[in-house]
DNA sequence: CTTCCAATAATGTATAGACATTATAACGAG
DNA sequence: CTCGTTATAATGTCTATACATTATTGGAAG
């Protein structure tokens, strides 16, 4: 028996009536007061356990009307992406970094466009992931030295910028892009696949209030990678 | 000014300084009769604010030690996948189905990897979605019979399986799985690329409780759709 | 018959207090 | 100094109550 508090009791209960399909979607269900009887609880324990699952979107709250389960409008999932390099090291592979090119620059247009700035300084990055020696991912990466002047010191030839930059970068807020292109004759060369063949693109733009901090890319041959992703209540 | 509640507030201001890193990954906050002190109000209300955090990931607490800014751990990105139907729909494109097979079968061994059964009926269907008469996605699905057997007297030429399901089948968890191909002949000559052109492959398992729902695949040309991933807190 | 308004039933927010739980810190015995 | 024990400070949960907000419903006025 695990020893749960009443809320849980409550929430658990309703999710499972859903989940089971016993409740459908756009069944009411029973208001707070007769919940409340029915657990021998008080208005606030059943109000909470509903909160929890309003948060998570499977109840829709309306005043004077009810509480009814939420219709199911579209999959949400949980996407996970982690570090590059620490997505590797937990395949079990050797992680390897390949700096390319490390230029400081005055933000050009594509800069600018890309990390919503006026202008200022930036570094730009590129490099390649190799796993067990093999290529595993390029990554392209603008920093906003404006918004991390760190990043200037940094060597990137030993660090990679996403772990270096999601350990120092207080917190962030991010968007993210995954589509499907064909392989350039450079991207093609360094992945060590043929010119044309589909690579997974995931594009990142992070931020923080709204001052951008970085944009990065990675392109992952496609037959070697995939992103899942899991559900999201 | 918008009238928020105070736990809005409190909730708001917390936020505010985590994302603006004026508090740290690791940062106390203040005890919460502290805050009940700043913000003139009740412990639980304040408890409350903090609650909301709590469940987005944004702050971890412990008993005796208080509650503390969570140190980010990776990128979690929200990824909504609608219905193809309504996603087109949403672009404010005429939606137009082509169903072009539907067969009815004991389960392969093909169908019984990707719906984990161990055989019984299964729907197989693959149908191209078009969006202002030009190939959007292509789809094929496995509905395994025994889980809905409704399925069975649906007319799938007129309304998309998915959008089906999603409205029929009470509640689902799913994975998914996002990849990069190349499009083979079949596939070239309906979606109307070329042969070999990268297409965005975005897989789904849905199940109830432990019974796998059903299985679809949906290939999109790369150049045209991409998935967007918003920030998860 | 329609329109408007008031009663009402539901959720939304908040309070003050009580007791439970638990990790930390302080302290005392050896 | 180390180990255990006790005190304590923090969060975790819950109650009973109050009043606010809002959508619905039903009835009265026109």
């Amino acid at each position: 028996m695990k020893r749960v508090s009443i809320h849980d009791r409550i929430r658990g209960d309703v999710e499972d009536r859903i989940m089971s399909g016993i409740w459908e979607a756009g069944h009411r269900l029973p208001p707070e007061h007769v919940l409340m009887e029915e657990y021998g609880c008080s208005r606030m324990t059943v109000h909470k356990a509903i909160d929890g699952l309003v948060d998570r979107g499977l109840i829709d709250r309306r005043k004077r009307a009810g509480s009814f389960v939420a219709a199911p409008k579209a999959h949400r999932a949980a996407l996970e992406i982690p570090d590059v390099a620490s997505e590797i090291v937990g395949q079990g592979k050797a992680y390897r970094l390949g700096l390319i090119a490390r230029v400081e620059r005055e933000a050009d247009s594509r800069d600018r466009d890309l990390l919503e700035i006026a202008g200022g300084p930036v570094l730009s990055l590129h490099c390649l992931h190799r796993a067990d020696g093999k290529p595993f991912a390029l990554e392209e990466r603008l920093i906003s030295l404006a918004a991390v002047p760190a990043a200037r010191d940094v060597d990137f030839a030993q660090e990679s910028p996403g772990g270096w930059l999601l350990a120092h970068v207080p917190w962030t807020d991010a968007r993210h892009r995954i589509a499907a292109i064909a392989a350039s004759l450079a991207v093609a060369d360094r992945l060590g696949v043929a010119v044309g063949s589909p690579c997974l693109s995931v594009e990142r733009w992070t931020w923080r209030s709204d001052a951008r901090i970085t944009y990065a890319r990675q392109l992952y041959p496609g037959d070697r990678h995939a992103l899942v992703a899991s559900f999201l209540a």
